[in-house]
DNA sequence: ACACAATAATCTGTCGACAATTAAAATACA
DNA sequence: TGTATTTTAATTGTCGACAGATTATTGTGT
């Protein structure tokens, strides 16, 4: 046999317990990025059907989802993407700048060149879909770029914690990106720049004050993109 | 019929998906409050016959345990109860002082009666804990009135990984209580008390500093009884 | 025509059984 | 006797099917 194992068969193309996290994965993907939309109702035998395997790893699959927030559960009646609660925005807008500063804070403090590498590699990345205009992939490399840097502060309740705000971070930029303006993510370059040098120099105030800079920054953008939607009950929960 | 409905039958003394959720919080309790040591293996099996029920919601109630990082599943292989790992312990208790103190200030900022009810409830049980010498109950109340200030802060996302922490410092404190020693907890009623002043007064700098000075207390006492601990290689995980 | 009740359809929650995989036991061999 | 190899046992991951519950549909009465 050339081939040990690739599919052994071409219906199931997973290996053993391989398939619930490719449905968590994917269905995350696609609830981040808005490919389902908030409110729209989840099927289990349709997943079923999608990813060709039963209903029980699918399961397993959406109760992750669930614990992490980003699908809803009524009993006994469908199962929902999360929607959106734009009635508490300031707890996220207050978690989301927290994490900024004591992130990058602990970056300053803990990073080994390593990590650097990998910042600087995100930072370029983002720069370059700013240069190439590409929103979403604007929206993924900066999420990358925060994640990086947090990573290098090595406090995983942190990180967790950062990622989940990032992941709901992307769901309303995506909600809103429609009026998304040129002219600020070249500012997000400048600040980028600023706040990996202040890293590299291990300084903590200067960090602590680019990230509490660029979360305010964000959250202005986010708050003005909400203002200046122009949809009717755009902002309402459906349920 | 007397009865419309308490039990469907002697068999199953759970109404449609509760089951799930009894497995979740028991199992939760139990690995909490070291019921069962950290690195024991959790057989499927042997759950659905304690809970008189089929393996399925058992797996769902584990695979929600993994997600919060409760137990850990070997593929394949057996899931065991997660390892407190004291190599990164600087990490958690970074992470909770900083939630001692962003949980206070938000709660002398966004407290409303009913909150200061609540804490102020939690408050006496502790000290009433302290007064009977009740090391386990002193343990639990002390995490129900932090959790009450954390609740009354009206921020979700520190609420969810205050609570993970508290739990997290519940495990440990349970693995050294041996050396438990009644003076320090007179001095957490006083700090307790100080605290729940300082909240009503709306006093922010107060809270932060009072906050920190309590975490840093609770982490001297967890730091004193890790080195305080006679036992050979009980801080060496299993695995 | 509208409100209400009965019925049907659909989907979730649960179950028992099978397949795959790993750990343990038994056997063979040096 | 100790080590490698096969066999057995135990346990996880997956499946198809059934039962309970909720929603949609149809039917009935006023």
């Amino acid at each position: 046999m050339t081939e040990t194992k690739e599919k052994k068969s071409t219906k199931g193309p997973f290996k053993r317990g391989a398939g619930v996290g490719h449905v968590y994965q994917t269905l995350h993907r696609e609830i981040i990025e808005l490919k389902i939309a908030p409110g729209s109702p989840i099927d289990e035998l349709q997943l079923a059907a999608r990813f060709s395997m039963s209903r029980t790893p699918i399961r397993e699959a959406l109760v992750r989802l669930a614990a992490e927030g980003l699908i809803t559960t009524l009993p006994n009646r469908a199962t929902i993407v999360s929607n959106i609660d734009f009635l508490n925005l300031s707890q996220f807008f207050d978690a989301l700048t927290l994490m900024y500063r004591v992130t990058t804070r602990l970056a300053a403090a803990n990073h080994v060149p390593a990590d650097l590498k990998e910042i600087n590699h995100w930072k370029d990345l983002y720069a370059q879909a700013v240069e190439s205009r590409d929103v979403f992939e604007m929206i993924a490399t900066n999420r990358e770029f925060h994640l990086a840097i947090a990573k290098a502060g090595r406090n995983r309740y942190y990180v967790e914690l950062f990622t989940r705000l990032l992941d709901e971070g992307r769901r309303i930029l995506r909600l809103y990106y429609q009026s998304y303006n040129d002219e600020i993510p070249h500012l997000y370059v400048d600040e980028h720049e600023k706040m990996v040098q202040a890293i590299i120099d291990r300084d903590l105030v200067l960090c602590d004050r680019f990230a509490a800079d660029h979360a305010d920054q964000i959250v202005r953008q986010i708050q003005s993109y909400i203002s200046a939607d122009t949809r009717i009950n755009s902002a309402l929960p459906l349920g």
